[in-house]
DNA sequence: TAGATTGTTAATCGATTAACAATC
DNA sequence: TAGATTGTTAATCGATTAACAATC
């Protein structure tokens, strides 16, 4: 009853999707900094590794709720699980990815999610040359397995990783499935009951803002 | 001298982050679309496909500078080639990729990037299980010969998917040899002069929102 | 004409930045 | 004490949203 409360006061911050973006930033610095050996870090420190600006990261840090010490800064480990609580990057989801191509192989064997609390534990793909196959440590089973397996297993977790073509029926089969949440990485706004949650990743934006960028290069010199 | 200074006009328009962001989503439903045999497009049609407000989508396809018609929309071939040209999709970059870990295998592999005009034409890495190795049709080189094939080749991108404790070498050497862009996938702030034009992807911001988002489920559970 | 849509101008909202007080 | 840093409150900036005029 108390850790319930505890971890609301935590939850009931105002969460500003810009802050959750820039955390895992200061996440990795902070682990950097602590096995240098350090045991306090302030604002100043942490901005000589990145390029925002003093204050920005002063307001983000205060939302973790921590008391500072001017002159010091905070205490390198408090801040550290605070930012851990704050993602919930203490607690394992355990989570299926389905679409084995490049992009969900991949993903299969990135160490930072396993790292931060999403545990993929499995595969899926309709391909017969990937069926089978263990990719990263992980098997491969047949989408036709998808749904009884996320039952039995109460996988809570999916992962899209399929042509757009077939994102919303993948989304579909999880859904019916019981799944709590969806990360896609599909192009299609994927329709899904206002109870799931749905994240999309806007892989193609990164590459927009990068080739617009390069073309301003382009005609500077030109 | 007439090309160009079209080119400029169309530089010269204000290029806002969020609607760069936006633009490679509008433009897979616009081939969706014309794959489907229409000529004309309305924010409405566009906005079925989306969970954009249609007045955002309506400042960002004027931004585009091409006349819309009231009642039938913009002329979808028009208005494919105004977001291309936009983008700079239309011209072909050729990137070396370094780091051919699981990340940069999926990136060699990945297919929006030659249709979009980045061409990766080689990896590299100092794994020699992974050099001399062929990923999806690209060689992996030993990062040794980066910096004399980019001079060479006058590849003038490249992308970096190494671990985090190499970045820096490795854009060293990329700037050394004389390249205009990075992309950078490491987790750390790179220190480039400034008229390379570099771009930091977030992935773990990805991670960190959809994190947030799945506790706050579960503790709405509770 | 009526209605759907574009395109523009103004209002709101939210995020960043600045200024300053508090504290060790 | 002086100075560096935290933490708060106010100001600015930019992006989204709303309202409305123009057009076919």
């Amino acid at each position: 009853m108390t850790g319930n409360s505890e971890t609301k006061e935590h939850n009931d911050k105002i969460l500003r999707l810009p802050t959750i973006k820039r955390l895992p930033t200061y996440l990795h610095i902070l682990k950097r900094l602590k096995a240098e050996g350090q045991e306090y870090v302030s604002t100043t420190a942490l901005i000589n590794e990145l390029d925002f600006k003093p204050i920005l990261v002063r307001k983000d840090l205060v939302l973790m709720g921590l008391p500072g010490k001017p002159r010091t800064g905070y205490c390198l480990d408090d801040l550290i699980k605070a930012i851990e609580d704050f993602l919930g990057w203490n607690k394992v989801d355990e989570a299926f990815l389905i679409g084995a191509g490049a992009l969900g192989s991949a993903l299969l064997g990135h160490k930072p999610f396993e790292e931060n609390g999403l545990k993929i534990i499995a595969g899926f793909d309709i391909d017969p040359e990937r069926v089978g196959k263990v990719i990263h440590g992980k098997k491969i089973f047949h989408l036709s397995k998808l749904k009884e397996m996320v039952q039995r297993m109460g996988v809570k977790v999916g992962i899209i990783t399929v042509p757009w073509q077939a994102a919303q029926e993948v989304a579909d089969i999880l859904i019916e499935a019981g799944i709590w949440g969806i990360w896609n990485f599909s192009m299609v706004k994927l329709k899904t009951p206002p109870e799931i949650v749905c994240h999309n990743e806007n892989l193609a934006g990164g590459l927009a803002v990068f080739s617009v960028k390069l073309q301003q290069k382009r005609n500077q010199l030109l």
